[in-house]
This record gives structure tokens, C-alpha cells and sequence, in this order.
DNA sequence: AATGCAGTCATACTTTTGAGTGATTTATTG
DNA sequence: CAATAAATCACTCAAAAGTATGACTGCATT
């Protein structure tokens, strides 16, 4: 009666009582068939049935204890590939290098974001509070910086070579 | 000796020899301890000794069969999170909602992608054959549709609306 | 002290852009 | 067939953009 509490709390260690359910079942009627063999073939007299019945569950449960722990679990692996999109323009920083090589002033960087940002001469004027003849001369500067004939080449070029977003 | 060559070939199959010689050893040294036993307690006669180490065989394959078979797979999940940076340019489709709700014709579209290149009226008229005043009234149009007054301010909410590149 | 540069502003002039209006032609669609 | 939308063009007028030139200031470098 030990021996079959200790067996039980093994099981309930394994944690898979469905199968072995089954497999006990499957074990029980082994058994009984042994035990008709036995009368068969008269190989083994009645005071051994127990032994035998031993003999058979020590060696299963070996079996299954060895299969459990020293074999490497089977494992299925599932990859499942996450998409992550990353934003280009979030990183943007301001291509120094051509505002150096073109000698493009600071003053002369704002009046071009604000182009960009599709205001006019006047509201360029107004916002940086200078007068609208400044914000042309500006202009006027920056287009022969970049080599361009027009705002929107400006606006394009600039883009472009990286000294605005 | 044809049982011992049977054993080998089914480790073999199995594929996990290092733990099975490991467990074949223990499994024989459990073996000569019953031999043991039979001779200390006098409940096995010689002859039957062939008989119980063909049923603890016998159990204990049955055992790994069942740990092997009727135990069902450890599932690994692993998500592998794949970063794609999405240049924001090569995968440009055109808003087809926006075109459609501001009731932009092709022609127009055309002519607000050239602006945008920084092309002039007069550019554009020559780029496609029509004149300077066909290229003021679809600019006009464009304007009114896109609710802006300038055409800096029409390139800026067109790339924002996603209707050109 | 002299030089150079960025930033400012002005004046005069030309070109481009844009608004407003109207007209014609050509498909397409109900 | 009539209605509609798209595309075309013209004309006028006003506003904005852009060119060219010169000048003044403050600041830093030489």
C-alpha cells in the first residue's frame, strides 16, 4: 500500500494523468493477460502473480522515468515574425556639411523653413520681425547658395541635400 | 547474444545512445540485484529467470514507448521582432480618397506634381504643351480644392495628404 | 585700425503668380 | 439628347516674387 501512494504521487508529479490513464489501463490488461497465460502454460504458479505484477510496474515506470529525465524534451518551435516599422523621418538631423560648403547663414535657414513651410515673403517678414525687403535680399541670397531660380527649387533642392525636413 | 544485438539496434533508432547506455547499466545492475534476491529470498527458481528479464524488458520499452508517444510536444514560442525601416518614399501610393473627396482630375494632379519639382507656369505650360493660361487655371483650381493661396502652400499640403510623392 | 561678414533696409524695376470671369471642345453618363 | 465634368484658352488686374544695387550697423578676426 506504500508502494502504491508513492507511484500515485509520481504521477501527479508528471502532471500528464490523462495519458497515463490510458496507459495504466492499457498495463492493467497486459497484466490480466499474463495472468491467463499463466494458467495456459502453466509457466508460473499463483504465489508469484504479485511478483511478476511488481517486476512489470517497476520496470514501466523506470521506462517512463527514463524517457522523462534523461531524454531531451520534445520540443515544437513556433517563430512568429513581429513587424516593426520605424519611421525614417524621425531621426532627421540637419546635413551641416552643405550648409558649410554653401556658407548658408543661420538667419538665412529660417527664412528657408518657413518657405518650406509655405509662407510668404510678407508673412516671413511679419513673423521674424524684419522688414519684407530683408526677407527678399535673403532670398535673393539663398537662391544663388543653392542655384536655384525659385522658391519651390529652393524648397526642393533643400530637401534634397538635407538641411531641412 | 541476439537479444543483446536487438537492444543495440532499437538504442540506435532511438537516437539518444549516451543516456541509454546510461540507463542500460543501471537497468542490468537492477538486473544481477534481482538475481540477488532470488537467491537470498528463494522465491524465483533458475528456470523462470529468463522469463522475468524478458517481462522488465518488455515494461520498460513499454514505458519509454508510452513517454515518448502519448506525451504531447513542449510548444516553445519564440517571436522574433524584425525590424524593417520603411523608406518612406519607395513604397509611396497616392491617396486615392483624398483625390476623389477634392475632386483633383488627372490633369491637375500632373500639373501639381511639376510645381512641386519646381517648375514654373510657363515650364509646366511648355512641358506639356498647353499655354501659360491653362496652366494658371488648373493651378487656380488646384488652389481652391486644396484650400491654400500659394503654390509653396499646395506642394506642403499635398505631401501631407499623401497625393503626390 | 582695418577687414570681412551677417544682418538689416531701401529703391527701382521686371517677372511670375494668382484671382476672377467667360468661352469652347470633347468625352461620358443618365 | 441633355447634362456634366474635364481640359483647353483668353483677357484683365492686382499681388507677390525676384533682381540688382547700394548703404548702414555691429561684431569678431586679423
Amino acid at each position: 500500500m506504500g508502494e502504491s501512494t508513492l507511484i500515485y504521487c509520481k504521477l501527479n508529479k508528471i502532471k500528464q494523468n490523462k495519458e497515463f490513464i490510458m496507459y495504466a489501463i492499457s498495463m492493467a490488461m497486459l497484466l490480466l493477460l499474463l495472468r491467463f497465460l499463466e494458467y495456459k502454460f502453466l509457466i508460473l504458479q499463483n504465489e508469484f502473480g504479485l511478483y511478476i505484477g511488481i517486476i512489470a510496474l517497476f520496470f514501466t515506470f523506470l521506462g517512463i522515468w527514463a524517457s522523462n529525465k534523461l531524454t531531451s524534451p520534445k520540443v515544437k518551435t513556433i517563430v512568429i515574425e513581429k513587424e516593426i516599422v520605424v519611421e525614417k523621418r524621425l531621426d532627421f538631423v540637419v546635413n551641416e556639411e552643405e550648409l558649410n560648403n554653401r556658407k548658408i547663414s543661420k538667419r538665412e535657414l529660417e527664412v528657408l523653413e518657413l518657405m518650406a513651410q509655405g509662407l510668404s515673403n510678407q508673412e516671413i517678414a511679419s513673423r521674424l520681425f524684419v522688414s519684407l525687403n530683408t526677407i527678399k535680399t535673403h532670398s535673393s541670397n539663398l537662391f544663388q547658395k543653392l542655384e536655384v531660380k525659385r522658391r519651390t527649387q529652393a524648397i526642393e533642392t533643400a530637401k534634397k541635400i538635407g538641411i531641412i525636413e
